[in-house]
DNA sequence: GTTGACCTGTGAGCAGCTCACAGGTTTACC
DNA sequence: GGTAAACCTGTGAGCTGCTCACAGGTCAAC
């Protein structure tokens, strides 16, 4: 199999699949007539396990780590049980700024929707967005003395 | 004001500074004897609206957008709304799929809590990432029949 | 033999910073 | 005046995880 054939049997690019060679998550041989990279079983299964470990949320180098290990023949498991519970705590950080970043988001939106559009003058830029900040931080106040 | 004081003024790197001049975000004048940049009041104003619309989830492309339509003295209010609305539906896409990824990686560590460690074979990497995949899909086929 | 489709590897680019680093400037002290 | 240390500067490169662009090699059909 060569770059194109393995790319379409697993549903990624094939950029995809030369990336993961380049960094050496995939080692092909190399096809000794033309000089095309030719990936067989072992490489298959090492990319459906990217594929899948990616799907988990582990980083290209948590991957190459459990490769290291297995490579070696260690059973990696040990490793993967304390990698994910890393990335899922990175995860639901994330996850918690994105929530209030959506929140901010949509009560901007909602506060402009009675706010009339205006010229921008010497200091303000946009009063839309340099207001909302004070809004925020006015009812943050209000909640705070409630 | 050169880049620290103003860094520290409002609490960013130098180097967030520098990337933001560097850019074009930011248009410091040089001060004439030693060449180093000089922040005066407008570009301060110019950082605290960077910082204040990068909360609000704004893109650097969009900054840039938003300052061009100000500094030719149009409102860029209404740019702003249609930004806004564009960048709530991207984070609330990215939001549902990291709340998905969240899901996954805690029932992976559910389910890989009463598994045993195993040791690389032929195709078979990590068994409880490579087993996980199935698990899942055992459980969607069972949700569609059910 | 030649046209054209397809395949290859590699360099560069994306966002939004962050870091590294060589070298200029300033300050304290003698 | 000199000098060493501390601090400041701008710029190039690096980070993640791809993705794109592109020059050139290969191959099947005619």
């Amino acid at each position: 199999m060569q770059v194109t054939e393995l790319a379409d049997t697993f549903g990624v690019k094939k950029d995809t699949v030369r990336y993961y060679t380049r960094i050496g998550l995939l080692r092909p041989s190399k096809s000794s007539n033309n000089g095309y990279k030719f990936y067989a079983t072992p490489e298959q299964s090492r990319l459906r396990f990217i594929l899948s470990a990616r799907d988990l949320g582990f980083s290209i180098e948590d991957i190459k780590q459990i490769f290291s290990e297995s490579d070696e023949g260690k059973t990696p498991c040990p490793t993967v049980r304390v990698l994910i519970e890393q990335r899922l705590q990175e995860t639901e950080q994330r996850f918690i700024k994105m929530a209030k970043l959506r929140d901010r988001m949509q009560s901007a939106i909602k506060a402009w929707d009675h706010m009339p559009d205006k010229a921008p003058c010497s200091n303000v830029i946009c009063h839309l967005i340099e207001d909302f900040e004070l809004v925020q931080s006015d009812t943050k106040n209000s909640n705070v003395q409630t």
